[in-house]
DNA sequence: CCCTTTATGCTCTATATGAGCATTACTAGA
DNA sequence: TCTAGTAATGCTCATATAGAGCATAAAGGG
C-alpha cells in the first residue's frame, strides 16, 4: 500500500552582492539550474546538521543561518519512480558569494523578476505579466480579486506573499512550470523569466517570501552583511531582499532607535561623496527587545 | 548506509472553547497523550490532502483550516527501530471541540502553563520555574541573558516564542521530556505541566507559536469562531490563543478600523449585561488589506 | 573654487497605540 | 419600582511611530 519515501534535504543558499540577492544552483539533469539538494544522512543526528554536512562536503560552503522552511510532498514531484519523493526545503544564509566548483549564484530576480519592485514594477511585468494577468481575468471575472490580492493594485504589494504569487502565476499559465510540469511544449511568449527543475522555483519563492518576512522582527540582514558596513550598505542589502526602496533617513532612524548597530568609529573608505562610519550589528540587541528587526514597510 | 524513512503526518487539531485553547489528543502506547497522526498515503496526491484523509477517516473530523509546520526528524525520535522516523507536523484549526471516540480535548495551557499569561505570570512559574530557572542561571551566570530574552524580565514577553520557551525548560531539566528522553526518572518536583509522548509537546509547541504569529496578520481567528459571534467572544478567543489580555475598547476599534467584521443587525440574547450586537468575519478583507489581522501586541 | 555625491541632522504631519473616563442597555433581585 | 451588577459602546488624550522632505556637512574631481 505504501510505496517507500526518498527524502532529500534541499537547500535554498542565498547571498547578497552587489545590492542583488542570489541563490547557489547547480545544473540538473536537463540542464535546467536546479537548487543543491543531498540526503539525510544516518551519521547526522538532526535534519540540519544533515544538512550542513552534505553542504560543506559537496559545495565546500559553510553556511552561517539555516532555517527550515516547508516539505514538499506532492506526488507528481518524481525524480526517482516507485518512490515517493519528499524534500524538506531549508533556507541558508551566507556571508558572501563564494564561487564553488559546479555551482553558480543566480540573480534571485532572474528567477522571479515580478518580486523586485526597487525602481517599480519591473518591465517584464507591465509589458508582459500584467496584460497577460488581465486577460486571464476576463475569461474569469472571479480571478480579479485574487489576482489583486497578491499582486496589489490598490491595496499593496505584500513583500512576503512571494509564494502566493508564484502560484498564482502557475495557475494563469504565466510561467514554463505550467507547461513543463504537464509535458507541454513551452511557449515562447512568456515572460522572461528562468525556470528550474521541477518544483524548485516554488521553493524558492518560500525561501524568499520567509526570508523577507523574518527581515522584520529578527536581525537576519547581519548573516548576509560582512562584520562591518556602512549604513547604505545595509539599506541596500535590505532593499534587496525586500524588494521595495526605502528612505535613507527614515530606515537610519529606524536602526538607531533598535539599536541594532554601534558604530566602530571608523570610517569606510568611500566610492564617492562623504565618507560613512562603520557599523557593526550590536548581538545583545536580541537579548533586549523582543523582536529585533527592520521593520520593513510592504505598504 | 541509509536506513529507510518511515514519514508520517502529524497533526496539532486546534480548537477554542469557553476561552481555552485546546488539541486533540489520544492515548500513546505508554498513556501520556500523543496528538494523532498518520501515513502518507499513496492515494493521496498532497501531503495535505492525505493529512485531511486520516483525519476524516480516524477522528470523524473535517478540519477547516490547515498549514504545515515542521518536520521532525532527529535520529532518536525512534518510534520503530530500524527507521528513520520522520514527521511532518501540521497545524488546524476547527470550530467547535466535536467529542471523537478514543481522543479527547487537552487544555493547551495545561501543556504549557507558562504560555498563559493573561492573568499574570502563572501560579505554577512564580511558585516553581522562576526560582528553578534562577538556580540554573546561578550555575552559569552566561545562562541568564537567555531566559531574560524568551522570559523577558525588562524586554517583555513574545507571545510567539513558545519554543523557544520550551526549549529553553527542556535544557534547563525543567519539564518532564528532560528526563524521558534519557531514560531517567522523572522528579516529582517538577512543574506541574503535562508531558507527552516523544517530541509531540515540541510539536505541540512550535503550532501555538506559528498560530500565535500568524493571528496578528491573518485572519485565523475565524477558523475557531462560529459563524457569528461577539465582538467579547472575539476577544476572549484572541486572547485565549495569544496568553495575553487586551484593552476592550481598543481592540474594538482596532477590528473595526481593519474592518474585518460587519454587524449583522441582530443582538445576542446576553449571559449578564447590555446584549451585544453579534457579527460576522467579512471575508473580502483578504482581498482589501494585504496582511489583514489583528495586530496582538505581545508588549 | 564649484559641482557632484553621499552622509547625517532635524522638522512636520498623519496615523497608530495605550490607557482611561463616561454613558447606555440589559438582568436579577430587594 | 428602585438598585446594583455586568457588559456594550462612544469618546478623549498622551505618546509613539511612520512617511516625507529640508538643510547642512564632508568628501572627490574638474
Amino acid at each position: 500500500m505504501s510505496q517507500p519515501v526518498a527524502l532529500n534535504l534541499a537547500a535554498v543558499i542565498v547571498a547578497v552582492t552587489e545590492g542583488q540577492p542570489r541563490v547557489l544552483t547547480v545544473t540538473g539533469p536537463d540542464g535546467r539550474p536546479a537548487i543543491p539538494s543531498g540526503p539525510l544522512s544516518d551519521d547526522d543526528s538532526t535534519l540540519e546538521r544533515a544538512l550542513r554536512h552534505w553542504i560543506r562536503d559537496q559545495a565546500g560552503i559553510e553556511v552561517g543561518y539555516v532555517e527550515q522552511l516547508y516539505t514538499f510532498g506532492d506526488r507528481d514531484r518524481g525524480f526517482t519512480a516507485g518512490w515517493r519523493n519528499v524534500a524538506v526545503g531549508y533556507l541558508a544564509l551566507v556571508h558572501e558569494a563564494a564561487p564553488s566548483p559546479g555551482a553558480a549564484w543566480l540573480d534571485c530576480y532572474e528567477l522571479l523578476p515580478w518580486e523586485d519592485q526597487r525602481t517599480g514594477p519591473p518591465p517584464s511585468f507591465d509589458a508582459s505579466i500584467q496584460p497577460a494577468l488581465a486577460a486571464w481575468v476576463s475569461d474569469d471575472p472571479d480571478r480579479a480579486n485574487r489576482v489583486a490580492a497578491v499582486f496589489g493594485d490598490a491595496p499593496g504589494f505584500d513583500g512576503i506573499r512571494v509564494l502566493d504569487r508564484y502560484e498564482l502565476l502557475y495557475e494563469a499559465a504565466l510561467v514554463a512550470e505550467s507547461y513543463a510540469d504537464h509535458g507541454v511544449a513551452v511557449p515562447d511568449d512568456l515572460p522572461g523569466s528562468t525556470a528550474m527543475l521541477g518544483d524548485h522555483r516554488r521553493i524558492v519563492a518560500t525561501a524568499l517570501g520567509r526570508l523577507r518576512g523574518k527581515l522584520t522582527y529578527r536581525p537576519l540582514v547581519f548573516e548576509l552583511l560582512p562584520d562591518e558596513f556602512t549604513l547604505l550598505e545595509l539599506q541596500t542589502t535590505v532593499e534587496a531582499l525586500a524588494g521595495v526602496q526605502l528612505h535613507k533617513q527614515n530606515f537610519r532612524r529606524l536602526v538607531e532607535r533598535n539599536r541594532l548597530v554601534e558604530g566602530t568609529g571608523q570610517r569606510a573608505d568611500s566610492t564617492g561623496g562623504r565618507p560613512a562610519e562603520l557599523f557593526r550589528f550590536r548581538p545583545d540587541v536580541i537579548l533586549e527587545r523582543p523582536r529585533p528587526g527592520l521593520g520593513v514597510p510592504y505598504r
